[in-house]
DNA sequence: CGCCCTGTTGAATCTGGTCAAACTAAGTGG
DNA sequence: CCACTTAGTTTGACCAGATTCAACAGGGCG
């Protein structure tokens, strides 16, 4: 049936090689019969350009998706439409996990830039997960970290002020960057302002301010969207990271910002 | 081995019958084989007073908790100690789910008062998901609800005003208490302010302010920890509620406020 | 070249935090 | 039973940080 639902999308070509969902699971432990499992279930594949919406909030729940390329927002919103940013997402990461309870989308999704997606029909990921044991164990860790990400957010919104938040929020794009191979001090923020400052709940001009005053103490140099940072020490200071610094890494699944 | 830890703890005659996973599971399709197999898993129980502390911030993962009686209240830190409580729990919920990815608990969790827990290794959970399908499906959906509640507490700290905040604590509670079958209208609050404002991201005073604002205004009455919603109308009006009303009930996953 | 978008800066305003004090209820011990 | 302590709550005064509004700078692009 899932395969049917291939061949009538006309995507047949389309192999789950590159697609997020192979990605995540192979690492973990899936031998290749099992990725010979998963491209039966991937439906079909949709590409996003900037700005397109995946899901809406309180749409059925029909797909789960997978992100092969590119860049994802989610986010929720208020009555009267001011919004929250709650992630960015990246490739190799899985979209709409938080409405298996419900059967809804309860947050929107929006690309940032062109984004290549897989798409898994609910039914079908629910056949994946309970035939694939491996995957289904990774599922758990994923939502699990998930659910880190989000308290990490929460503290950050709940109890931390701009500075704090801005500084949170440079470190750790600083260490994703390092585990990436990439300068952990040197990068591109490629997200406007207004982005940083819904993610981090401030206002833009805020974001703006902070990171001049940083610059004015010498802690950072910063010309549009390329930033140095040069003083990590004083940073973290500023940041007042968690407890377990060492454990808990970050709540930024962010894009890759330098290039 | 799991069955070798049951009678070793001396805790052989506690069944799973009570326990907030057997709550959890039975509704959704277990059949009684299920829920012997359950048994098995449930290593013992633990009786916690007021204020003691079940796990702390990076501990390593040693089990998964389900609140049999009781409640619950988890947060995550800063550095210097500031706190932000993200959840408070109940009955029938399970704690300790979000260390599944980093094999250490990200949060903390203390005891709101007496509290009896069944705790299960997480050794034991890995194999009772493996094994008990109905089990398995339930988890991933338990941790979408806790994403998406974690979600709405996001939005709240990030894009709301004190006011907003108190209406929608308020209306949270009047919901679930409907749902409940309690006076969505007339309740205790049986936690203190300082909680409130922690969870809501406000300093106490701002609570007890907006409280008294709330009452000249005529939309409560209050006294001590007693109240009464006289106006769900305005309250809504204030509170914004995501644009998702209906689907998306609310971020609080409270105990029961009243008697 | 001129327009538009993004980002920066300034000034006024205001929300909410902090500090301090008073008050209440509930214990606690003599 | 009463004096005393303690924790929780309310209230007022003051102030800092952040928002809002507005103007402006500069780069990218048609």
């Amino acid at each position: 049936m899932s395969r049917q639902a291939v061949q009538e999308s006309g995507c047949v070509e389309i192999s789950c090689q590159n697609c997020g969902l192979y990605q995540l699971c192979l690492p973990m432990g899936l031998d290749s019969a099992d990725t010979t499992l998963l491209d039966r279930y991937v439906k079909r594949k949709r590409l996003l350009k900037r700005g397109e919406v995946l899901y809406r909030i309180g749409e059925k729940f029909t797909c789960v998706y997978a992100i092969r390329s590119g860049s994802v927002k989610t986010y929720v919103s208020t009555d009267d439409g001011r919004l929250q940013i709650t992630g960015f997402h990246v490739p190799g990461e899985l979209l709409g996990l938080s409405a298996l309870d419900e059967k809804r989308y309860n947050c929107e999704a929006v690309a940032l830039e062109t984004t290549s997606i897989c798409e898994i029909s609910a039914g079908c990921f629910e056949e994946l997960v309970r035939e694939v044991p491996s995957v289904h164990y990774q599922m758990l860790r994923m939502m699990s970290r998930e659910i880190r990400h989000n308290q990490g957010l929460m503290l950050l919104l709940g109890r931390k002020n701009a500075e704090e938040r801005l500084a949170t929020f440079l470190l750790s794009l600083s260490r994703r960057f390092a585990l990436r191979n990439y300068s952990p001090t040197q990068f591109n923020l490629n997200m406007s302002r207004s982005d940083i400052g819904n993610y981090l709940g401030i206002a833009e001009e805020t974001v703006s301010r902070i990171f001049t005053r940083f610059q004015e103490e010498g802690m950072i140099a910063i010309e549009r969207r390329h930033i140095i940072l040069n003083d990590l020490k004083r940073l973290s200071a500023i940041a007042r990271e968690p407890y377990s610094a060492t454990a808990q890494v970050i709540p930024l699944p962010l894009t890759q910002y330098s290039r």
